[in-house]
DNA sequence: TATTTCATGGTTGTCTCCAATATATTCTGA
DNA sequence: TCAGAATATATTGGAGACAACCATGAAATA
């Protein structure tokens, strides 16, 4: 009864099960290890294996999702290295998108980032947290935009999604939520005064210091293994008694 | 039954499926716009179509083929300003692994860096193109090595796919070939300074560098079309909205 | 000439086989 | 009792047939 979604896009399926998936790994559904067995995902999809298979290609490419040797695919591990590494590079990209931007954006661009930074202020006053995060991630999306490479938009969304699960089960404390404030206004009178080179270092460093948050705030949720050691088991195969299987 | 390669490895067959293919694209067997029929491909590389859908799927997101809708796929263009902005990435990409390998590298590391690097200066003086070639990627190859970070390592190796391409059909002129040279002096000694900062805007220069000396050499061999325009039979597909956020 | 209709070839999705392999279970011998 | 071998079972990998759908271009019509 559960269509895919019911959504009758006239995208294929391969690519409407990749989207399923992508967000069930997001919102951790199908938590880190898990083992993902192709006739269960069929039954509860409601598709068939071949487009589940080519999903299943697609998000391990993605870096998603692991294919195991004719044992199939397990959900990638959400390690602390493997976190901290993801930072490492998009921190480069985030400051690339702000030099790139500063060079290319109009003026009505820079304006349209000023209001939504302000909206942004408004919010943190408010302590309104879900509509920060919301503006915060438009404003960074924007500057990605405007740096107009396509390539380079293309690769942080790609690596941005590995993250979303972390950002997800992590809760920033208010003294990050503070500082990170601080450093959007100085972002922002990088921008104004088109110093690509400071904004560039202004985002790096930004960069840094949420990854070094979302690590702490992973850490102390326990949702994160310290170490990226292999120590978990997989999980026990569910008893299944096959009715009726005559032989 | 005669396997694709008579590759008996232990890879699915998919995998190997996806690297031929990757192989023909780079070389330009498989020529940029150029269609592909499931069909045709089968017989070539005499697989059935599950392990080549699944490849192509693979290569899709990898942005060397772009799946149409209800009509298959096609090699990616290779445009100038994809050539272009896929550099741009690369350069931050690039630096980041110097600063990195600076702060991580042993200093027998280092010293096997200095002896690559040697080895690479008599190819150069002895007119050694292909050698010099084969060396220079080894030792970029190697900074990504000691840099430490799996993912700066895979996103750089994903996004060099596509220049590989490029790469092949340019021919560097010898003045570039000098400079060259001589930026390769700077960046080891800045290695062996352990001079971070310096080894990172040395890369990022270097790799902008190379980025003009492609572009020309395309442009003058006639590779390349000289704007991403589409004058080809398919229509340009890719377009993204600048302001209108959803997803 | 412009528009509609229609035939065709290619892709997409589903299904059914079968082989190869990994995992689980049972059996055997010390 | 327990380790290791042998067997059984489940799952993935791959091949191929089939139907449905879509894009495209040619033919027919106004």
């Amino acid at each position: 009864m559960t269509k895919p979604e019911e959504a009758p896009d006239n995208t294929s399926l391969h690519f409407r099960v990749a989207d399923i998936l992508r967000d069930k790994i997001t919102y951790g559904e199908l938590a880190p290890r898990m083992r993902l067995t192709e006739r269960v995902l069929c039954e509860e999809l409601n598709v068939s294996r071949t487009p589940l298979r080519e999903a299943l290609k697609t998000l391990a490419s993605e870096g998603l999702v692991e294919l195991l040797q004719n044992r199939g695919a397990m959900v990638t591990a959400m390690t602390l290295a493997d976190t901290a590494q993801t930072f490492e590079v998009l921190s480069v990209l985030e400051g690339l998108s702000g030099e790139l931007a500063c060079a290319r954006a109009d003026e009505a661009a820079v304006a349209g980032l000023r209001q939504l930074h302000e909206a942004m202020g408004a919010c943190y006053r408010a302590g309104d947290r879900e509509g920060y995060f919301e503006l915060n991630q438009t404003i960074h999306a924007r500057l990605f935009l405007l740096a107009g490479n396509p390539v380079l938009l293309a690769t942080h969304d790609k690596l941005n999604l590995r993250l979303r699960r972390a950002r997800y089960f992590a809760n920033v404390s208010q003294s990050r939520w503070d500082s990170a404030m601080a450093e959007h206004e100085q972002i922002m009178a990088a921008l104004e005064a088109r110093n690509g080179k400071r904004l560039r270092l202004l985002l790096e460093e930004h960069i840094r210091n949420k990854c070094d948050s979302v690590i702490a705030a992973l850490l102390s949720s326990g949702a994160i293994r310290a170490i990226g050691s292999s120590a978990a088991p997989l999980p026990a195969p569910k008893r299944r008694e096959a009715a009726g299987r005559s032989r």
